[in-house]
DNA sequence: GAAGATTGATTGTTCAATCTTG
DNA sequence: CAAGATTGAACAATCAATCTTC
């Protein structure tokens, strides 16, 4: 509707997928985001910090499969965090190759003006939509993922690419009946912390 | 609804709508895209021949507008698909500042083989979604997106970024009631062809 | 002088190679 | 030898500066 004797549906579709998905990124991520960090950090660094803070500490190659990038530069991005005493990086225990990122206190302080910040603007974007709508377009959204993942890749453990947004129950990794990288972290931190309570894992 | 006692609803919605952008960018544009041209070009470069077949000749400033790029970056591109003959440039007739862009058969043949290849795939990934959905989804992203883009840009002659999926009617541009760099791009291809029909302005 | 396009320096990203630990 | 992390080279993007044409 309201696309009368036009084109491809399907074509239309990425067309509002493609103008939705960079205006998700160039104005909630690059101007929101920042703005309410004082542009101090750039969109990478604030997902690097912010997952840190959420799902505790990682080897580099998760937290490169979170946040889409390869592992390289997510080596190189925690480098520079660790320079400017925002992350902290210390040695594996058991595994003596893989690092331990943690969250500093100057870090963390700024993830909470960020948080705060962040939720009020978004409020103020999006908070006149009608109740329900943006609920229903989060569920067709995800089933829409779901089709396009399941095409792309059989093998059971790919990560969905939630970033620093995973969340308790995942439509996305559910409907692909897919234990996603965010899964595997939570059961794997569930069963170290019955035998060594460290409080690991994302409370939600 | 399916996130029971969850979280803040907006944050929900950045994630499904995060997960959507990427799935999109990353399997969509990257994968299929690419495969269908024998992965010769980049994604970028393939938007920009396509934008050129599309809207035929254009500034350059207009290609970096519709891509999303600065430029530079727009005019190095060009530079590039120019030395491999699948871009031709020459002259402004008008305005000797201006470039006009047009493509070479190579890069004509080239292209319809990535819309047929495309084309087929995309049916294979979407085709079996109800009918209907596909249409409601778009509306509702479209609406989103009008709100997001409302509250970053006051001014009236701003890009909606539609890249190369600019169609007849774009809610969104409606919404805003904007006239988008497209529209432009049309009106004065009309008025030009009302005077000299060299045949420019896309032909939907 | 202003608008358009191009170039140079910087930054960030990837790929391949290397190094270290299991 | 395998898995993980880091480094170096190549490449693309941006910003600032320059050059040309109106």
């Amino acid at each position: 509707m309201s696309e009368p004797k036009n084109e491809d549906p399907i074509r239309t579709f990425l067309g509002s997928a493609h103008i939705f998905a960079n205006a998700v990124a160039q104005i909630i991520e690059e101007k929101v985001w920042r703005e309410a960090v004082g542009n101090q950090l750039t969109v990478s660094q604030l997902k690097l910090l912010k997952l840190v803070s959420l799902s505790g500490e990682h080897k580099i190659g998760d937290v490169a499969a979170f946040l889409g990038i390869s592992n390289a530069a997510a080596s190189k991005a925690v480098d520079k965090l660790v320079r400017r005493m925002l992350l902290r990086r210390s040695e594996g225990e058991a595994d003596r190759r893989a690092i331990h990122l943690s969250v500093t206190g100057p870090g963390r302080r700024l993830l909470e003006a960020h948080e705060s910040a962040t939720k009020e603007k978004l409020a103020e974007i999006l908070g006149d939509m009608p109740p329900g709508t943006l609920s229903k377009l989060t569920d067709l959204l995800d089933q829409v993922s779901s089709k396009i993942i399941a095409y792309s890749a059989q093998s059971e453990d790919i990560c969905v690419q939630c970033g620093i947004y995973f969340r308790e129950r995942c439509l996305v990794g559910q409907e692909l009946s897919r234990r996603c990288l965010y899964m595997r972290q939570k059961d794997a931190g569930r069963k170290a912390a019955s035998q060594v309570p460290t409080g690991s894992g994302p409370d939600s």
